[in-house]
DNA sequence: CCTGAAAGTCAAGCAAACTTTACATTTTAT
DNA sequence: ATAAAATGTAAAGTTTGCTTGACTTTCAGG
């Protein structure tokens, strides 16, 4: 699974610290989703669409 | 988070053995998904919607 | 250069997702 | 009515997502 978490928090200026706020979870989590040691679950994909408003398909492209 | 697996399954005439089988899941994780136990994973809303051929969204709503 | 912010990473632990096995209940068809 | 198929449910175990705390590395600004 890729994720453009990374440009669209740039285009932002926001920092990982400041992602991991606005999703609730921590700065560790953010950093690992985004440098694909794992995948958010489902509900923690769904803020994140919501914080960039986007789509889920939009930010993670999932690779059968 | 709610979800239309149940309608979509019956509109296809497919058993949850079947979806399962489709999914690469056990048809228990299908039943507990299917009756909201719990949320699947982001991997496997992705495969969930392409076996519907629905976006995520179309198929899994969210309540913040 | 040097400092500080941001990013990366590791370990231990808890929680959620998923597995298998097994059995009970409900639905469907004959 | 009965048998088979489908659905529901439960326990115990593994894997994955997420936490906190701590430490290292990278990068931009003075």
């Amino acid at each position: 699974m890729k994720n453009k978490l990374k440009v669209l928090r740039a285009e932002r200026d926001w920092s990982q610290a400041d992602l991991a706020e606005k999703l609730d979870v921590s700065r560790q989590t953010v950093n690992a989703i985004e440098t694909g040691k794992y995948d958010p679950s489902l509900p923690l994909a769904f803020k994140i669409a919501e914080v960039f408003e986007k789509t889920i398909e939009e930010i993670f492209v999932y690779e059968g």
